[in-house]
DNA sequence: GGGGTAATGACAACGGTGCG
DNA sequence: CGCACCGTTGTCATTACCCC
């Protein structure tokens, strides 16, 4: 399963709505929660109609501030258990039968009103019974090297950050590729780049989903740039882990002149990329081994039963 | 209590956004 | 384009806190 979240900062103009097309073409994510959507769930009608994606819960915007969306694709089993101006709370049922508790979250600009989206996230957390994941934009950090450039946060800010994720037995996704995931595009002076969109995860996720990897992906329409997290992400693919499609030589090919020559050939091809020369390696060897001793376990059975 | 530092709140300036 | 609106930033004055 892959969510992806995005504080958009507004899907008024068509460069962003075809951004947000882009965005889910190119990481083809199951879910999607985009904060600060600028508009109300009339207006929001339009983008879903824009980007064929039409399942979904909208939050209205207050005026221009503020407005929340979570869209999953078709055939997605999603309920949504909950949702305020800050918060969008679902139940995700996986193709395995097992449930997850997704979160959308976005946390209030004004640091004073910060601590009630904070009790928001408390009021999920206690009635999570399951594994659980919040995503979204955080508006806060959790130490200085979150942030770059500008003045230090409030170390108090980040101790009630650090303290609901306490409370909630909740742990920092860190990505695998990118930091920061906003930046206020000033000169170079008062450069400030902060990570403020992150996924928090309850511990037992981790355990369940050893595979799980969160990226940043770059955006030039919004000053956020998106995150998307994948439950899969660093599994191998399929044809290496199916045994029954899964390669492996076997030693008393080597003895064999014709696997030599046809080894020799794959390898020496051009290119220098190694995960290229055994992936051709393992074309040509496939058909030829299957030929030459695919029956062998047939030609077995027929002389035990002779 | 004194002196220094850190945190807080109010405020204006600025720039981005949607809309007509 | 201008307008209304919103969020962010740094400044400044005030308050809270800590160590001695």
């Amino acid at each position: 399963m892959k969510f992806m979240c995005w504080n958009c900062r507004g899907l008024g103009n068509l460069a962003k709505i075809r951004e947000l097309k882009q965005l889910l073409v190119a990481n083809n994510p199951d879910l999607i929660f985009l904060s600060e959507t600028k508009m109300s769930a009339n207006e929001f009608q339009r983008v879903q109609n824009k980007c064929r994606w039409q399942n979904g819960l909208t939050v209205n915007s207050e005026g221009r501030s503020g407005g929340l969306a979570l869209m999953w694709r078709d055939g997605m089993n999603v309920s949504i258990q909950n949702y305020s101006k800050h918060h969008i709370d679902s139940m995700v049922k996986l193709d395995n039968n097992k449930t997850i508790r997704v979160t959308g979250f976005y946390g209030h600009a004004n640091p004073n009103h910060r601590s009630s989206s904070w009790d928001i996230l408390r009021r999920v957390g206690e009635s999570v019974r399951e594994e659980w994941v919040v995503g979204g934009d955080f508006n806060a950090i959790l130490n200085d090297a979150e942030k770059e450039g500008g003045r230090k946060r409030v170390r108090g800010q980040m101790n009630e950050f650090k303290d609901v994720m306490d409370d909630m037995a909740l742990v920092d996704i860190k990505p695998d590729s990118g930091w920061f995931t906003w930046v206020n595009n000033r000169d170079k002076g008062s450069l400030i780049k902060e990570r403020l969109d992150r996924f928090l995860t309850s511990v037992s996720v981790v355990e369940s989903f050893p595979f799980i990897a969160t990226k940043v992906v770059r955006q030039t329409q919004s000053d956020h740039d998106a995150i998307i997290l994948d439950l899969w992400g660093r599994k191998l693919k399929a044809y290496l882990i199916d045994n029954r499609l899964s390669f492996k030589f076997d030693v008393c090919w080597s003895g064999d002149e014709k696997a030599k020559n046809i080894v020799g050939r794959a390898w020496n091809m051009e290119g220098t990329d190694y995960g290229d020369k055994i992936e051709r390696v393992r074309v040509a060897l496939g058909p030829w081994q299957d030929k030459k001793y695919g029956k062998i376990k047939n030609e077995i059975r027929k002389l035990e039963t002779d």
